[in-house]
DNA sequence: CTGTTAGCGCGTTCAG
DNA sequence: CTGAACGCGCTAACAG
């Protein structure tokens, strides 16, 4: 392996001085155009590469963004780092991705690694565990800006981008009524996570505004799996009036709902109208096709690094809560498409 | 925004040196275990954390692992990244992410972003559109150690990881012969993929273990969308003896065949058995549940992690360019599954 | 077991 | 327009 060329290294075959090449490759405006060009293809011919390190140090900027997410592996997360990175490295930036796994202590871990790197900016979403956000507070007093997505907690003095919940709820439970649903059931997610609680809130707010009376026995209190979905069909077949439509709060969980119904012989959307929320990958590809709310999850990226690369570009007291709410977007398929709409 | 704690700082609070906190703190042999709680504690007091970008200058370590990948977006590379960054925090590393977009240009946007951060190795799978590979090399050349997952080219000397693709094209197709299938088609994908072009041979290399004569016809030349298992479903049945068995190059082909095949009316598996290849997200829950060749992502990142820890362990010319090759794991679901086997 | 000294490579003063 | 000098925070080498 041979040295690594530095900046010395193009001084001294120019007969120049580090400080007026690093101005030079800086692009500085004191330094002539021809000194410039100069370095420039110096620095090409010998092979130098900036070392970002050293760089780094000097200047207090590490052109790094740090993203903690609860896990990769769903489709959910790795759409929004797919949004994130794309744009953050055609902006010169570098991401370094920590996966909390759900867990708070490894979220703890993750906000430690990125304050050690020195990172210039984090963007996070809650783990299910996480109860106490201290260590988010813990990374601004560090004078690292943070700015959450997804999960969220309104309490903190914290920017995020999400998308509109309730909204979403409001509309899934709009179409199926329009759709001459009667009876619309809903499996619910645990109330303590702010997306769920919403969701909900959107399928109440949408039967009322249609003159619905709300019924608790059409709403099970579930979770994003496929298991809850089983569990949530049976319970509300087992029902003396059963529902003719079920708004699963999840995409999982409305999987769960048609793996059930079919193994009844339950045909959809005739006999029931099936919706679900997150359009995750698989919905598209099941049968019958799944209706769901798209929750923009490359912009929900593009926005949340827009935001934090604001904050950092005027690192001054700026540094206003905003807090964006994408527009969930209703993707209807056959799983819910009754009539021929207009 | 508070200064930031530096060595220093706990040295004076302690009437110490610098030199002796940085050792206490990185547990070196030759400091008094008293010393350490000491150094230790008032760290914790004092909120202080490391700067990496210090230590990395100095150290010439960064303890930052960058992963090029295609894109993020799919589920496959999604799924290895997972499987990298997880074990990577968990033996004290950061991981980097670029997307290369499957361009040539942007892989190599990324391995200079890479050797600007002076990364200690680099994981990377080749874009579709690459075809000179000497950028790898030239990360080779500053020091930078690289291991190839997946998409990996032979002719490059460099270590890789892979899986066996050969042997999951022959399992697959054996299976289906097992399963009193005679007449066996594939669509293939691409073949200047190497990993396309070995499923293919896998197929015939299958067939003629079976005894079972090789039928150019029988052969559909496709690629990994579902459009293209489409046309070759539609291709096939038009066929004077068309096939009573698809094996599709990849999950999402083998999802067109299924398509068209319904739409035809074609019962599965009892007229027709399909096999993919990918086991994607969605393979399990699309009715007939598909079978396919499980690629082991998860695996496949750990073991290129772990392979190249081994070699910036032992920076040395130890350099030797090894091989992995993963086991292809058949699933077997519905689509295929005519006979009750033992 | 701990202190002293020096320098990683860069960017930013302040001179000239 | 360019040069000289300094220091970011840390760790490695050498003393003692």
């Amino acid at each position: 392996m041979k040295r690594r060329i530095t900046l010395q290294d193009i001084a001294l075959d120019l007969n120049l001085t580090p400080a007026t090449v690093s101005r030079a490759l800086n692009n500085h405006p004191e330094i002539s155009d021809k000194t410039k060009r100069m370095v420039e293809e110096t620095a090409i011919r010998l092979d130098y590469n900036r070392n970002k390190i050293a760089s780094s140090l000097r200047s207090g900027k590490t052109h790094v963004i740090g993203v903690l997410i609860p896990t990769a592996e769903p489709a959910f997360f790795g759409s929004v780092v797919h949004g994130i990175t794309n744009i953050a490295n055609s902006n010169g930036y570098d991401v370094i991705i920590y996966q909390s796994n759900e867990s708070h202590e490894y979220e703890i871990k993750g906000i430690k690694a990125f304050i050690s790197a020195r990172v210039d900016g984090i963007l996070a979403s809650i783990s299910k565990d996480t109860v106490d956000c201290s260590h988010f507070l813990h990374a601004k007093r560090n004078g690292i800006p943070v700015v959450l997505f997804d999960r969220v907690n309104n309490d903190l003095d914290i920017p995020s981008v999400t998308v509109d919940d309730y909204q979403g709820g409001f509309l899934a439970t709009e179409h199926l009524i329009e759709q001459g649903y009667k009876r619309i059931a809903h499996v619910s997610g645990p109330q303590h996570i702010k997306a769920f609680y919403d969701r909900l809130k959107g399928y109440m707010g949408a039967l009322q505004a249609n003159g619905i009376k709300y019924d608790p026995a059409l709403v099970f209190a579930g979770d994003i799996s496929i298991e809850a979905g089983k569990c949530a069909a049976e319970n509300f077949l087992a029902l003396p009036a059963p529902p003719d439509a079920i708004f699963a709060v999840e995409d999982f969980a409305a999987l769960g709902v048609i793996k059930k119904l079919k193994e009844r012989g339950i045909r959809m959307p005739k006999d029931m109208g099936v919706f679900g929320f997150c359009n995750d990958l698989f919905s598209e590809h099941i049968t019958p096709g799944l209706s769901t709310i798209d929750q923009q999850t490359i912009l929900m990226g593009q926005e949340s690094f827009k935001m934090i690369l604001n904050i950092i570009d005027n690192d001054d007291a700026s540094y206003q809560p905003a807090k964006v709410v994408l527009n969930p977007v209703p993707v209807i398929r056959e799983s819910s498409l009754r009539a021929a709409k207009v």
